[in-house]
DNA sequence: TTGGTAGAATGGTAGTACCAATTCACACAC
DNA sequence: GTGTGTGAATTGGTACTACCATTCTACCAA
């Protein structure tokens, strides 16, 4: 009998957790106070604020000082802060998490080859316009860089993708940023997303998930570049692509 | 100038994350006491109370009532809530979340098949060994398929794979467990495994990655068989299969 | 209408007290 | 010497009070 000692903080959570879950609060609706929440629970005050820590940490609320406990919308930041977490404790290497960007990302050129419509090939193409007029500046550079990657992963239509994928570009982390430093990386980034583009475009499957591979391999070097300590990613190519 | 308000229990919970992540702490060794913490921080007892309820909910430490706080190990359970909760909230559906497991499970086929070694095969052979005796019992059945899928992620060397399957299985949660009990479902699944423990022993990735597609597209079907209403996972093949 | 001001409401922190579970040391029995 | 049990000390769990800082609200004055 393993009977969890269910503490009362616990047990106010995940009662509170419930309700919102259950849509008993809006998003960006205000919880009681805390002592009103206190005596109409019938606990301490205390066992309150510990139950909103663990809702907050969970990512369901926001504390304002001086005004209230706020419902706050899905964040994929959490999941990507629990994975961090993990990522860092478990001393993953890069080449690992970079071999799960390869996965997820080939998948997402092939799918948003597949499911792309009209208005999603104009969004792609807003992202290389701003990002061709970005070329001056690193740091913007990188930002619309990451938010193309994150596009075509919208674009395959499952939410999940893009939550993993953020995941995985916040794992990655400054890595990312560093290598658009380089002389010439830019250019380069943005001739390999055009060739992604034009084959997701034109609905191509195959050609889109040979696109991303050869972007993502190109990549990969230019990491080893900054980090020659790395071991060689030895990332097993699908099948059918050479 | 978005200057974030550090409370103190976060102050005090991300300077003890920082100690643990530097590994001042070993796994199972116990904190100092709340009322030695609050002393030597110099906070009251409530603020270091808050602080330990944070890193309890980051999964960083367990509390034991009479005993301590004590750290403990990187569970990839912690992962698991946080995307079960994302999901949750978000309503995503079993089949956007089955379309993921298709994308991680096919490449965890391929690799496995590419990087397995003697004693890898022998795991997975006991593993199919024993759900062969456990034909009879459609619970422990279940548990030893979700084990057996696990040992191919496990295989591939990639300890972020195992991780992201430990969530998937988590996310689909009970839709896995009903479909056992229906008849022939164990023999049929069994019959996958055994083909795809022969492609990856073969260290064959195409036969591999094959044999996991029609496992996959079997295990949809009678998923569908017990959910008809789930809309119809259109999950677009790799290339290279057909 | 606008602006400001005082008071109320709310979260943040501190401190004390007591309960329940656990741990540990020491005396006791065998 | 070994095992055992008992009670004190330790530790987390909960309750309650008090006070501060921030925010919100309502009312008043220009």
């Amino acid at each position: 009998m393993r009977i969890k000692k269910q503490h009362l903080s616990e047990q106010v959570a995940d009662q509170l957790q419930e309700m919102i879950l259950q849509r008993h609060y809006q998003v960006d609706e205000r919880l009681p106070s805390e002592r009103d929440l206190a005596t109409s629970i019938g606990v301490s005050r205390n066992v309150v604020r510990e139950a909103i820590k663990l809702l907050q940490e969970r990512g369901l609320v926001t504390v304002q000082s001086g005004s209230g406990v706020y419902i706050c919308a899905p964040e994929a930041e959490m999941v990507s802060r629990s994975v961090g977490l993990y990522v860092r404790r478990q001393e993953i290497s890069i080449a690992h998490i970079f071999e799960v960007r390869w996965i997820l990302e080939v998948e997402n050129a092939r799918l948003a080859a597949h499911k792309i419509t009209l208005e999603d090939v104009q969004l792609l193409e807003d992202s290389l316009q701003r990002s061709e007029s970005s070329l001056s500046d690193p740091i913007l550079f990188t930002q619309i860089d990451v938010e193309y990657h994150r596009l075509l992963a919208v674009v395959t239509g499952n939410p999940v993708l893009p939550l993993l994928l953020d995941t995985i570009t916040d794992a990655l982390g400054a890595q990312i940023q560093m290598t658009s430093g380089l002389p010439g990386a830019q250019e380069n980034a943005l001739r390999h997303h055009r060739m992604i583009f034009e084959a997701v475009k034109a609905k191509n499957p195959i050609q889109a998930q040979t696109a991303m591979i050869n972007h993502l391999k190109d990549s990969w070097e230019w990491l080893l570049k900054l980090n020659p300590d790395y071991e060689i990613g030895d990332f097993t190519l699908p099948i059918g692509t050479k």
